[in-house]
RNA sequence: GCCCUCGUGGUGAAACUGGCAGACACGCAUGGCUUAGGACCAUGUGCCGCAAGGCUUGGAGGUUCGAAUCCUCCCGAGGGCACCA
């Protein structure tokens, strides 16, 4: 008799495991490739967290699981490892990025080889080495190439306590997410990605991807697609031209004023040398301070001032006023709106500045009609709203008659049928230190030039002081052998761009490179991705539905246009995995409830924790992370190694019905990523087995194989146990037969009115004939029915029967 | 405000297309083993009730022979978007 010791039998196999090189595929030869692919870390000083360790248990199990159905499945691992907070932390220890990030890297590895996954290390990814950001900067030149890369003006939001630009996504309320500043804005000269040029087939693709439905909702919310008309109008007694967007065009003869954006740039135009100018411009200048300041406050403050100037609003024949409004969104739509008495805030707008309004829609109930008409209130999104005007449209109610204003105001050529997007074209430049600089160089006789492919990596030069200055330039500026550069067109002097690039381009590309890293001449090589991509299963984060997954999805599109790669949506399936919490609430090491599975890889070893998490919930839920639940997991563990140990040479029979069962469950809950139901029924199967024999081998060999995806350690020193000299990560899944599935007798509910009465044992196939005379014979039922004649009897093969009385 | 997801015992959770609500665990209780504790084993455990029986899936209605599951409204939680016209 020997005892189950964890760590014993899981430092035995890991070393073994390592020897053989057992997770090794050969990419070029496989025959059934199968890419399982796991978001990468990003590897944090702290070391990995239960949170990473549960993404990658339950993404590796379902990567086993395709290796038992005879798959060559290739699951590789890498390091997200440049970025801001790799940069921060650095300033804060003192210590230089490299190191510590090597450093990082190596307790990571280390961590993440005793987790007992199929890693292909051999094929490992580590952003920051310039081998991979080589093919980062070559990725860049191509979206240059064709205008989808360029440079342009624009207010961003500027963190000045990390001095530097902030992604939209990485402002929170107007702070800064990571140090919870105040955000700035400011406008620089920076580098964007065309992705809303994209933008139609991001939103149209997610219909034919296998993605959860949660995901692809974020992204759809993201994208914010809207329908509406845009109508073009002049300005009186000027040469301007206004083109407005309206996604509600079926109040559009309510329209009384129009309101233009502080920002826009045809707004000095309008008021140039008139009586207004000077107000105009003042009020624009303490609008564009608040906000920079962030001290507006959206639910109080909407200001405005008058123009002078008035649109020609051709459909209703009248004159609208233009007036600047505080509300009014420069860089969405066209930054000039028509405002009417059916929206709020324009509602509120005029109220407060003594505006026109002319409402259109009215109530079926004639009183409040009448407080309508009267401007008691606003009277907006209603669906049972009947339109007074046009007058073809006389009667008509709100909610159907959208489609016909639409073609009216086609038909009148005072508007067309367009969409808007709220999608922002991707921000990338990054006045950093710790991120791949960009490859363009500024000549003052060519200007901007990209750096010939032939030239890359630009190499990111060791800097000692890699702290921003706040200057709004990259620490990168300060380094003159980096910055001084010959101009590769006309061999004279110039300059470096010093900006880097954004971390989400690291991660946009990094699928295509795991299985090219031993390919040095280019980025990724046609014949292998044809052959493994797109990638089969993609597992990750709920917190990068949107920014990471749409950038991927945006560079496999653009890298299909350029014909580097023949597809356009990199991940055929996609599921999200939960968040794991502790009592209820996100880790984070600012809270200091980050648990560290060390520890309990200590305890009770890799298999029990891997278990552990699984067990917790459902796998797409996650759940919260407590160390009672865990013991559960461990005894099971001891069970099963009791159990096998007794059925060593033992000849019983197996349970065969259950058996089957239970291959059948677990195939099917794996399949779905529905662990913890799987791993439910594995506990039963054993449960049961226990009781009915002392050890059947046969049971004992379906148990390990099907639980080996789950816990690979513990299984396989069980299968030698029971004198295999082969792995049990060799064996085949096993099949089931539906016949065998099927027991011969099953527990018929009796039902009267729909109300359990009795429960009897009766053969599978049963008649209703039999049904019905055994169940009125059953004396709970004659009991209950008290003589009354049943009126109708429902009969469900199989299953149950329902007498009506 | 709009869009998603969800709400089931003391706890984590099961329940396939509507068909025995609470599988599997944790915890708890009782008993066994043990000097004791732990570990382990056995049994029990939704609520009310001595019992017969009744009640029970956030709340209120509805559809159905039958609803945790479908429909309507309301309440609550989590997430995404948001002065987006």
């Amino acid at each position: 008799m020997q005892e189950y010791n964890p760590q014993q039998v899981e430092a035995k196999w890991a070393k073994i495991w390592e020897k053989k090189k057992a997770w090794k595929v050969d990419l070029k030869k496989a025959k059934k490739p199968y890419y399982n692919l796991m978001m990468f870390p990003y590897p944090s000083a702290e070391g990995l967290h239960v949170g990473n360790v549960y993404a990658f248990t339950g993404s590796d199990i379902y990567g086993r699981f395709k290796r038992a159905q005879g798959y060559d499945v290739f699951e590789p691992m890498g390091f997200d490892a440049f970025g801001i907070h790799s940069e921060n932390f650095a300033i804060k220890k003192g210590v230089h990025p490299k190191t510590q990030n090597a450093k990082n890297i190596a307790h990571f590895r280390q961590q993440l080889e005793s987790l007992g996954a199929l890693f292909a290390w051999d094929h490992e990814v580590d952003t920051t080495r310039p081998e991979y950001y080589k093919w980062t900067q070559w990725i860049f030149l191509q979206l240059y190439k064709v205008g989808l890369a360029y440079k342009g003006k624009a207010p961003v939001e500027w963190c000045p306590s990390c001095k530097t630009v902030l992604a939209n996504e990485q402002v929170i309320n107007g702070k800064c997410e990571r140090c919870d500043s105040q955000v700035i804005q400011k406008e620089l000269e920076q580098w964007f990605f065309r992705i809303t040029k994209y933008a139609e087939r991001l939103l149209k693709n997610l219909e034919k991807i296998d993605w959860s439905e949660r995901t692809k909702a974020s992204q759809r919310n993201w994208i914010g697609k809207s329908e509406g008309v845009q109508f073009s109008y002049k300005v009186k007694d000027m040469d301007i031209h206004f083109e407005m967007f309206d996604s509600v065009p079926q109040t559009f003869m309510a329209q009384t004023f129009t309101v233009i954006a502080p920002e826009h740039p045809k707004l000095y135009e309008l008021v140039k040398g008139t009586e207004h100018e000077k107000s105009v411009l003042e009020f624009v200048e303490a609008i564009k301070q608040k906000k920079a300041a962030q001290k507006f406050d959206i639910e109080k403050e909407a200001r405005g001032i008058f123009t002078g100037r008035y649109i020609e609003y051709t459909p209703a024949k009248r004159l609208l006023p233009i007036w600047v409004a505080s509300f009014v969104i420069a860089d969405y739509g066209s930054g000039v709106v028509n405002a009417s008495a059916h929206d709020e805030r324009d509602f509120a707008f005029a109220k407060k500045y003594h505006l026109p309004l002319h409402p259109v829609m009215f109530p079926e109930d004639p009183i409040e009609a009448e407080k309508v008409k009267s401007l008691e209130y606003c009277y907006h999104h209603a669906v049972d709203g009947v339109l007074v005007e046009p007058a073809e449209f006389k009667g008509r109610n709100w909610s159907e008659v959208r489609g016909d204003i639409v073609d009216y105001i086609e038909r009148n050529r005072w508007g067309k049928r367009v969409s808007q997007y709220h999608l922002r074209d991707w921000l990338i430049s990054r006045q950093r230190y710790w991120g791949p600089p960009i490859p363009i160089i500024y000549c003052k006789k060519c200007g901007t030039v990209p750096v010939p492919e032939k030239d890359l990596p630009v190499l990111l030069p060791f800097v000692k002081n890699f702290r921003p200055e706040g200057t709004g330039k990259s620490p990168l500026a300060s380094v003159p052998s980096f910055v001084k550069t010959k101009c590769p067109t006309c061999q004279g002097p110039a300059e470096r761009e010093t900006d880097v690039s954004d971390t989400f381009l690291d991660s946009a590309w990094y699928f295509l490179r795991y299985p090219c890293t031993d390919i040095k001449t280019k980025a990724f090589d046609a014949d292998i991705l044809k052959k493994w991509l797109p990638v089969n299963m993609y597992i990750g984060g709920q917190e990068h539905a949107v920014l990471h997954l749409l950038y991927t999805r945006f560079i496999t599109m653009a890298l299909n246009d350029l014909g580097f790669v023949e597809f356009e949506e990199p991940f055929k399936k996609f599921r999200a995995h939960g968040l794991i919490t502790k009592e209820g609430a996100k880790m984070s090491k600012s809270k200091g409830n980050v648990e560290n599975p060390d520890d309990y890889f200590k305890k009770y070893g890799a298999d029990t924790v891997r278990l552990y998490l699984m067990f917790i919930g459902p796998f797409a839920e996650g759940g919260d992370w407590s160390d009672k639940g865990i013991v559960g997991m461990y005894r099971f563990l001891n069970r099963l190694w009791g159990f096998v140990e007794r059925s060593q040479g033992s000849s019983e029979a197996s349970l065969e019905s259950l058996r089957h069962k239970t291959i059948q469950k677990v195939t099917e809950d794996l399949e779905n990523l529905r662990y913890n139901t799987a791993i439910a029924a594995l506990m039963e199967y054993l449960n049961e087995s226990s009781r009915a024999s002392k050890g059947s081998k046969k049971d004992a060999e379906t148990l390990l194989i099907l639980l080996a995806p789950f816990v690979p350690y513990i299984t396989e020193e069980l299968w030698k146990m029971l004198g295999s000299k082969d792995s049990v990560h060799g064996q085949p899944w096993p099949s089931f037969d539906q016949k065998l599935v099927a027991e011969k007798s099953f527990k018929l509910v009796l039902q009267v009115n729909g109300k359990v009465r009795d429960v009897i044992e009766v053969s599978i196939g049963i008649s209703q004939k039999e049904v019905e005379k055994k169940a009125l014979s059953s004396e709970k039922i004659i009991k209950t029915l008290q003589g009354k004649k049943p009126s109708k009897v429902i009969f469900v093969p199989n299953r149950l029967v329902n007498i009506v009385v």
